[in-house]
Formats: C-alpha cells, sequence, structure tokens
DNA sequence: TTTTGAGTTGTTCGA
DNA sequence: GTCGAACAACTCAAA
C-alpha cells in the first residue's frame, strides 16, 4: 500500500479510540487516515440529539479531537452528500464506519455504501456498539425474539462477544488534507445545569474509563441489592457514554467479569443483564423500525390517551405533588439523567395515572436525557405503557408513595432535588398531605403554596387507567 | 406435534 | 402485620 493512500473513519456513536473495530481496521490497512464526524440533523429529523445530547455530543467531540491529534474534522450536512464528495476530494480509497441501528441511519448508510461501492470505493463497516449483531440474533426459525429472557438466554448467552481491541498503536493520521472547521457555538444547548458543573459529567472516553472504575470501587459491590435506590450512589452511570460510544459494551463487560473474578457473581450477574437489556432494545428497534412511534400491540392504537395540557406541564416541571416523581423530573431538569428506579415511577405516573400518551413521554426524555438513545428510549417507554413486546402488564401500576417509601426509605433522594421538603419528617416525606398541621408547620411547608398539592388521586386514576384497559381487551376479542 | 410452564422492575384485597 | 391470589394475553422452548 502506498504512502498516499488515504481512509476516512467515519466517526458516529462510537466517539473512541479503544476498541472501536471500525478505526482500528482502517489503521491496519495501512492508510492514513482522516477522521470525520458529520451533523447530519437533517437526515435525523425529529431524532436529531436534543438539547442535553447536544451538550454532550460537543465535549465528547473536543475530547475525541484531542484524542487524534486535533485532526477530527467536523462537518455539517446530509451524510449521503458530504462523505460522497469527501471521498472525491480527498482521494480516499476506502470509508470504514462502525454501524448504527436507528431506521433513518441504517437505510440510509445502505445507501452511501451502494454509492460509494458504484463509485469503486469499499466501505467497510463493523459491529462497534452491541456485544450480540443485532442481524444475527435469532430464533431457531429465524425470526426476532418478542421476550427477554429467552433472548438474553438463548439468543445472546450462547454467542460469544469478541474481546476488546487495543487502541491501534499504529495510527497514521492524515495531516495533509485541511478541510473548513464548523462552528460549535450553534450546539449549545438552553439547559440550566449546561452552566454549571454540578453535574461532574465528564464527557469523553477518559471519562467513560474513569466513571467505570469509580463504579467498580464503590457501587458495584452492592450493585444487585442496592440498583434500584435512587438515594445511594449505587449504579454506574454509564448510559450517556455508552450511546456515544466513549466505551464499548465489550470493554464494559470484560471490566465488570475481570473486576467480579465470576460472571456468575451477584452483582456482574445482575449488571450485565441490564447489558443484555439494553442489547434487547437494539434487537427490538432493529428488527421493528416503527418502535419510536406505533405501538407494538396493535389494540393500544385505540387506547383513550387524553390531551391534559395542564398535567403534562406540571409533570414536565416536577409539580404534581408526588414527591418521588417532582424529584425525579427535577434531578432530568438539573443533571440531564434520572435514575433508573424514577423513570420508571415518572413514567409510569404520566401514562397511567395522568393518563398521557407514552410518545409525549419518550419526546420528552429524549430532549432532556444526556443518554438519549433511540432504541431504549423507545423500548423502554413501550415497556411501561405495556404496549410494547414483552412489555409489563398494564395491571401493572406504581404507587408513587409506596415506591418512594420502599426505594428511598429516609427521602434523602426526595429532600436532594425538593429543597422545599427537606425539613420534612421521614414518615411524610413521600406524602405531605397525610401530615398533621403541626408537623407541615414545623417543617415549613405550606401545601398548595411552597409545594403543591396532588394533581390527582390516586386511587381514582388508577382506576381509570384500568377501565381503559380492560375497554381495549374486550373490544378486541 | 402438542402441551405446558415460565416470564425484570407491582398493587390491592382479603384471609 | 403477613401472605397468597388475582389482576391478561402472548411468546418461547422444553418436555
Amino acid at each position: 500500500m502506498s504512502e498516499t493512500q488515504k481512509a476516512i473513519v467515519w466517526f458516529r456513536q462510537d466517539l473512541r479510540v479503544g476498541d472501536n473495530p471500525a478505526l482500528h481496521a482502517a489503521a491496519r490497512s495501512g492508510a492514513s487516515i482522516l477522521p470525520v464526524f458529520v451533523h447530519d440533523d437533517e437526515d435525523a429529523g425529529e431524532w436529531a440529539p436534543g438539547s442535553a445530547s447536544r451538550w454532550w455530543l460537543r465535549k465528547s467531540l473536543s475530547e475525541l479531537n484531542a484524542s487524534l491529534d486535533g485532526a477530527l474534522h467536523i462537518l455539517r450536512g446530509p451524510a449521503a452528500k458530504i462523505i460522497v464528495q469527501l471521498v472525491k476530494d480527498v482521494d480516499a480509497s476506502a470509508v470504514y464506519w462502525n454501524r448504527c441501528i436507528e431506521p433513518w441511519r441504517k437505510a440510509r448508510d445502505a445507501e452511501i455504501k451502494q454509492a460509494l461501492l458504484d463509485s469503486g470505493v469499499p466501505a467497510h463497516t463493523f459491529n462497534g456498539s452491541y456485544l450480540y449483531d443485532p442481524a444475527v440474533v435469532a430464533k431457531q426459525d429465524g425470526t426476532p425474539y418478542r421476550v427477554f429472557t429467552p433472548f438474553y438466554r438463548n439468543g445472546c448467552q450462547e454467542l460469544s462477544p469478541r474481546e476488546p481491541l487495543p487502541a491501534p498503536p499504529d495510527l497514521r493520521i492524515d495531516t495533509i488534507s485541511r478541510l473548513e472547521r464548523l462552528d460549535e457555538k450553534p450546539l449549545l444547548p438552553a439547559f440550566p445545569w449546561f452552566e454549571s458543573e454540578e453535574h461532574g459529567w465528564q464527557p469523553g472516553e477518559d471519562g467513560a474509563r474513569a466513571a467505570l472504575s469509580s463504579f467498580l470501587e464503590s457501587g458495584f459491590e452492592n450493585y444487585a441489592e442496592d440498583r434500584d435506590r435512587p438515594d445511594l450512589d449505587a449504579v454506574s452511570r454509564l448510559s450517556p457514554h455508552l450511546h456515544f460510544g466513549e466505551i464499548s459494551p465489550h470493554q464494559v463487560r470484560q471490566a465488570v467479569i475481570e473486576h467480579a473474578g465470576d460472571p456468575e457473581q451477584a452483582s456482574a450477574d445482575k449488571f450485565l443483564s441490564e447489558l443484555g437489556w439494553r442489547e434487547f432494545s437494539a434487537h427490538l428497534l432493529y428488527h421493528w423500525p416503527e418502535l419510536p412511534h406505533d405501538n407494538l400491540q396493535k389494540k393500544f392504537d385505540r387506547f383513550p390517551w387524553t390531551d391534559d395540557e395542564d398535567a403534562r406541564k406540571a409533570w414536565q416541571d416536577g409539580v404534581t405533588g408526588y414527591p418521588i416523581v417532582d424529584a425525579g423530573m427535577r434531578q432530568l431538569w438539573r443533571t440531564g439523567y434520572m435514575h433508573n428506579r424514577v423513570r420508571m415511577v415518572v413514567a409510569s405516573f404520566l401514562v397511567k395515572n395522568l393518563l398521557q400518551d407514552w410518545r409525549f413521554g419518550a419526546a420528552f426524555f429524549w430532549n432532556g436525557l444526556l443518554d438519549a438513545d433511540l432504541a431504549n428510549n423507545s423500548a423502554s417507554w413501550q415497556w411501561v405503557a405495556g404496549s410494547g413486546a414483552d412489555a409489563a402488564p398494564y395491571f401493572r401500576i406504581f404507587n408513587p408513595v409506596t415506591q418512594g417509601q420502599k426505594f428511598d426509605p429516609n427521602g434523602n433522594y426526595v429532600r436532594r432535588y425538593i429543597p422545599e421538603l427537606a425539613r420534612m419528617p421521614d414518615k411524610f416525606v413521600h406524602c405531605p398531605w397525610d401530615a398533621p398541621d403541626h408537623v407541615l408547620d414545623a417543617a415549613g411547608v405550606r401545601l398548595g403554596k411552597d409545594y403543591p398539592r396532588p394533581i390527582v388521586d390516586l386511587k381514582e386514576s388508577r382506576t381509570r387507567a384500568l377501565d381503559a384497559y380492560n375497554e381495549l381487551t374486550q373490544r378486541a376479542s
């Protein structure tokens, strides 16, 4: 291979140098590498990164650029046009990328690959983001799974994920091509947490590794028991790092197994199954590209969602009067993140107690979450709503008071995000409306002024949701 | 080939 | 206070 041969490595959701199959293969080809990222919002349409994701992406790209000696070329526009033109401009001999599963990317990338092939330039693509290639996992009869447990036990665990690849030792970055650099300012989001470092996030490959180490050293030991406790520091918080591909699930999996010494060890087993859920969501989106928009269970197309602006606003702003719900929504605003257990509680509350369409909730999360991921977000909202494949039974309706008392037993999570309840005693911190007047006085809480009264009655709204669901099943038969 | 039993995350009610 | 049953319907794989 001659010195002048040039390979484009197109980064997308794999903003890392380690365990990057596309980058690794390009380096091994001997070509000099032109690393590229394309802001392809026009291709993405409504699934362009939300406000929170934009903040993360900008930081992460800056980190990746530093890892690549400042050679990352960031462009903007429809990727088909940009990549094909770039190949011509720099006379590239090949293009490398790791595959994505979003329906809009899948379709578009197939076209780009064909266009490149037609012009005599091969596109080499890899599975970099999932332990098990979503295109490969299938039942005996060749059709995709709809239920998690057989998917995980039979579909996945018989396949062995690859060993993580090292960062390419002989990376030759192209230093000749000089392209126009993009002004990143329009990417800045309007979220308040952008201003402060309170959230403690460190986007980028180093930050991802640090998050993993910190989890293994502290939260991991009691992960199996404490992962449902939003008041404790027991979860990995790796989700945004995994979404942007700053670390691969292969690297995480290997580190967890090495640390635990045994994949069957309780915390390791539990954590690996969570990675399994990430795989399952990808599997669902890959095979059911309508997942972000359409109920997978068609009977839900007739569900009588209401369109209650006031209720939606109260939910978004964290002023529903149910402390665990409000704390979750405020955590989202302040940190771009929400603990998994609380996500289920706020989602159940929106969909079941408030009878709002899950797609409204999914869109709000898409904009607000740093880890917003089309597969996880869509599959999880459909799971909570009961409309998905292998979804929670509809009659499983979370009681926000019970959930609060069970998983935030001392109210520390609620107090962290709802300062107006900081002085409420444990007994009433999840149900301030039950507190006697003298307790409210002592805590400095005037219900309806300092902190809202509940916007719906739990028992009534539960019955209303169950009735709505029963009507669906009756009419279906 | 058909049957059978199990399946992430819950709540309420009545004994 | 504790405990089991009921709350649907469907997928999947083992028997």
